[in-house]
RNA sequence: GGCGAGAUGGCUCAACUGGCUAGAGCAUCCGGUUCAUACCCGGAAGGUUGAGGGUUCAAGUCCCCCUCUCGCUACCA
C-alpha cells in the first residue's frame, strides 16, 4: 500500500445547458484513473463540478424568466445526476456560485491588485475601435494599435489587467523543466510556439458588461473574469485561504497531480492557471492533460437533427458499464473519437458480450454441469496452464504501465486480452472433452478452477473501469474482488467454493435494429421538443448588443453610405476568410477585402448590390489595398448576411 | 499567412534511436468445436506504408519536393 495523496480534477461543467456525451466523457475517464489510483493505495481526491457564472447564463436565465441563481441550480443539478447516474466516485461537487469560493476569489482578486499583478486599465488611447481590442500601453507600437497601426481612442469603460508578462519567463521555465506538465506534447508546442515565446500579453480579468459574476468588493462596477473565478475551484474546492490559513486538506492535497481537461481548454490550464498559481505563491499542478474528443458519428449534434447523444439516455437503454466501456475504450490518448449508435452496438456485442460475458456465463455452467458448482482446485497441473496462469498475474502490470502513461484506452484493452486468452484456455483443454473420461475428474476441476480465479482476477482489474459489472462477476462467482496486493498472485480463490446455479446474463446481445429502433425514438422526442422550441424562438429570436455611445447627427452624416454593385470577386488565396471584391460605386470602382469568404463564395457574389460604407480610411489586408467595407449582418453564431436594398436600386445610389 | 502534427490492408490504429516475410483489433471468407449469449478457437485473404526523387548494404522510419488532411494561431474595414 502507497501512503500518498493523489488529486485529479475534470473541468468544470458549464451551466449553460445538459451536457452532451462528448462533455459527460470526461468525468468517466476521470473517475476510471481516481478509481484506480484508489485501488493502488493512493489516498485519492477527486473533484469535480460546474462553472455556474457568466454572461451567457445572464441571457439564458432572462429568456427563461428566471434568475440566473434558479438557472443554474437547474441545470446543476442535472450535471450532477448524470455523474451520479454514470457511476462516478468523485470526493466534492464543486460549484463557482458557493459562497466560500466567492469570498476567496474576491480576496484573492484584491491580493493580485495590492501586490501589484492587477491593475486598473487606463483606456485613454488603448481602444481600437475598428479591431474592437483593448490594448495596454506596453502593447502599442508607436502610439498606434499594434494590429492595424491605426490610432487607438479613448475607451469609456474601464477594466483590470492581469500582468502575464511579469511571470511569463518564470512559466517558460517550469514548462521546459518539466516536460510532463502539458500531455499530449503536441499541445505543448502550440502554447509554446503561439502564446508564449512571442510574448505574453496582459489578460483582462475584469468585466462590466454584464452582472453574473462575482463582484471585485473594491469596485463593484466590475465582475471578476469567468476563468479566473472557475481555475481557482480547483484550489478553493479543498479550502485554499487566500489570506494563508488554508485547511489541512488544502495542506495536503495541493498541488493538484492530474487536472484532465478537454483540448480546448488547454490555453487556459496550462498558461493563465499556472501564472495565477505563481502570483498566490502556490505550487503548479504537476500534469495537465488536454484530451481529445468523443464526437458523434459525422458533423455536429443538434437537436433538430435529433442526434444528440446524452449519456443518460445511453445508460437507461445499454446500460450504465456498457456506456462507459464505450467512452473508455473508444477513447483515445491524442486524436478524437467517435460514438455511434452502431459502434456502441458493435464494441457492446463483440467485447462485452462475446468475449466477457460470455465468458462467465461458460464458465459458471460447466462447473454446475460437472461439479453441481462446487469449484475446487485438485491440482492436477498440465504446461498448458502455464500460460494461462502467466498472462493473468502479468495482466497487472501491464495495465499500470498503461494508466502511468494516461492511455486508459490501452489499459482496459490489456484486461480484455486476460479475457481471451481465458476463452483460448478453455479451447486449448476442451474441458467436455476430459468430462467424458471419469479418470480425468480432478483435471476437469483443476481447469475450472483455473479458469474461475483468472476470471476473478480479471473482474477485479476492472473493477476501476466497470465497477458494477467487476461486482456482479465476482458475487456469481460467490467471492469478493481482490486488491491490487494479491493481483499477481494466481491460486487465492478458495477451493470448494460454491458458485450461483444459473450464470447470468452480463450483457445481452443486442440487434442492430432494435438499437436503431431505440435511436429512432429518441430522435423523433427531440425533433418535437426542438419544433417547439424552435417556434417559440421565432417569436423571440432577437439579440441584444452592446451599446455604444450616442452620436450627433454630424457624426452620422461623416459616413457615406452607397449601394455598391459587385462587378467581380475572387478569393484572397493566402487567407481563410478573406474574399477580394470589385465594387462599382456610381461611375468608379473600389476594391474591398472582406471577412466573408466562409458565408459567400466568390461566384455568388458577383451581381449582388450592397450596402458600402465608402469614405472609409484604407487599409492593407493581406497584402492587399480595400478601400470601404461591404456591411453584413451577424447573428449569435456568427452567420454573416449582406446587406442589400430591398427594391432595385442604382450601382451609387445614396444610402441615408 | 505563421507554427505544428499527420497520410500504413474495408474500418480503427501499431512498428524504440533506419535492420529479418510491415503487426494487432473489428469486419469478410474458410475450417474446427459445442461448455456457452448463433458463442469460442484456428486459419486465410486483404497494404508497391499519399505521389515522385534521393542517401544507405538496408527506409514506413532519414533528406528534398509535391498533393491532401488535421490542430493551434493570425487576418474578419
Amino acid at each position: 500500500m502507497k501512503n500518498e495523496k493523489y488529486y485529479i480534477t475534470t473541468a468544470i461543467a458549464y451551466t449553460s445547458g445538459k451536457p452532451h456525451i462528448g462533455n459527460s466523457y470526461e468525468i468517466v475517464l476521470a473517475d476510471s484513473i481516481a478509481r484506480f489510483k484508489r485501488k493502488q493505495g493512493y489516498d485519492v481526491f477527486f473533484q469535480t463540478g460546474t462553472d455556474e457564472h457568466g454572461q451567457k447564463i445572464e441571457l439564458k436565465a432572462e429568456e427563461a424568466g428566471i434568475t440566473p441563481k434558479e438557472f443554474v441550480d437547474d441545470v446543476a443539478g442535472q450535471i450532477k445526476d448524470i455523474c451520479d447516474c454514470l457511476n462516478t466516485s468523485y470526493d466534492k461537487f464543486m460549484r463557482t456560485t458557493n459562497p466560500e469560493h466567492e469570498k476567496q476569489v474576491q480576496k484573492m482578486f484584491k491580493k493580485f491588485y495590492d501586490q501589484g499583478d492587477i491593475y486598473k486599465g487606463a483606456y485613454e488611447g488603448m481602444y481600437c475601435t475598428p479591431c474592437e481590442s483593448f490594448w495596454t500601453e506596453a502593447q502599442l507600437v508607436d502610439g498606434k494599435c499594434p494590429d492595424c497601426g491605426r490610432e487607438v481612442k479613448p475607451a469609456k469603460e474601464e477594466a483590470y489587467f492581469f500582468k502575464m508578462s511579469k511571470y511569463a519567463d518564470q512559466l517558460i521555465d517550469y514548462i521546459n523543466t518539466h516536460p510532463e506538465f502539458i500531455q499530449p506534447v503536441s499541445r505543448k508546442n502550440e502554447m509554446m510556439n503561439n502564446f508564449l515565446l512571442p510574448g505574453l500579453q496582459d489578460l483582462c480579468v475584469s468585466r462590466t458588461s454584464f452582472k453574473w459574476g462575482i463582484p471585485v468588493d473594491f469596485d463593484d462596477k466590475h465582475v471578476v473574469y469567468v476563468w479566473l473565478d472557475a481555475l481557482t475551484n480547483y484550489i478553493t474546492g479543498i479550502g485554499f485561504d487566500a489570506d494563508g490559513n488554508h485547511s489541512d486538506q488544502y495542506k495536503k492535497f495541493w498541488p493538484a497531480d492530474l487536472h484532465l481537461i478537454g483540448k480546448d481548454i488547454v490555453r487556459f490550464h496550462t498558461i493563465y492557471w499556472p501564472i495565477f498559481l505563481m502570483a498566490l505563491g502556490e505550487p503548479l499542478p504537476k500534469q495537465v492533460f488536454g484530451h481529445p474528443w468523443l464526437l458523434a458519428g459525422s458533423g455536429k449534434m443538434s437537436k433538430s437533427l435529433g442526434n444528440v447523444l446524452y449519456a443518460d439516455d445511453l445508460a437507461k437503454f445499454f446500460g450504465v458499464d456498457a456506456v462507459r466501456y464505450f467512452m473508455i475504450h473508444e477513447m483515445p490518448f491524442e486524436n478524437d473519437g467517435a460514438i455511434t449508435w452502431d459502434l456502441m452496438t458493435e464494441r457492446i456485442n463483440s467485447d462485452l458480450a462475446n468475449v466477457l460475458g460470455n465468458l462467465v456465463n461458460r464458465t459458471i455452467s460447466m462447473s454446475n454441469k460437472y461439479f453441481g458448482g462446487v469449484v475446487e482446485n485438485k491440482n492436477v497441473n498440465e504446461a498448458v496452464d502455464d500460460d494461462l496462469k502467466a498472462v493473468v498475474t502479468g495482466t497487472y502490470k501491464k495495465v499500470c504501465a498503461k494508466m502511468d502513461e494516461l492511455r486508459v484506452a490501452d489499459s482496459i484493452t490489456e484486461i480484455f486480452n486476460l479475457f481471451k486468452r481465458c476463452n483460448k484456455y478453455i479451447d486449448e483443454t476442451e474441458p467436455w472433452a476430459i468430462a467424458k473420461d471419469e479418470a480425468k475428474k480432478d483435471r476437469l476441476a483443476t481447469v475450472l478452477y483455473n479458469l474461475t480465479e483468472s476470471i476473478a482476477i480479471g473482474a477485479s482489474l476492472l473493477e476501476a473501469y466497470l465497477p458494477e459489472t467487476a461486482d456482479r462477476i465476482v458475487k456469481q462467482l460467490n467471492t469478493e474482488l481482490r486488491s491490487f496486493d494479491d493481483i499477481e498472485k494466481f491460486g487465492l480463490y478458495p477451493s470448494g467454493t460454491k458458485v450461483v446455479e444459473k450464470p447470468e446474463i452480463l450483457f445481452a446481445r443486442l440487434d442492430i435494429n432494435d438499437v436503431l429502433a431505440e435511436a429512432d425514438r429518441i430522435a423523433a422526442i427531440q425533433k418535437a421538443e426542438a419544433g417547439v422550441v424552435e417556434e417559440e424562438a421565432k417569436e423571440e429570436n432577437v439579440i441584444d448588443i452592446e451599446p455604444k455611445v450616442e452620436i450627433t447627427y454630424d457624426d452620422f452624416a461623416k459616413l457615406q453610405f452607397q449601394v455598391g454593385e459587385i462587378i467581380a470577386c475572387e478569393e484572397v488565396k493566402k487567407s481563410k476568410k478573406l474574399l477580394c471584391s470589385q465594387v462599382k460605386i456610381g461611375s468608379q470602382t473600389k476594391q474591398i477585402v472582406s471577412g466573408i469568404k466562409l458565408h459567400y463564395s466568390a461566384e455568388e457574389m458577383v451581381g449582388k448590390k450592397v450596402m458600402v460604407l465608402v469614405n472609409l480610411k484604407p487599409a492593407t489586408l493581406a497584402g492587399i489595398v480595400s478601400e470601404g467595407m461591404l456591411l453584413c449582418a451577424e447573428d449569435a453564431d456568427g452567420n454573416l448576411a449582406l446587406v442589400t436594398p430591398e427594391k432595385e436600386m442604382p450601382a451609387g445610389a445614396e444610402i441615408c
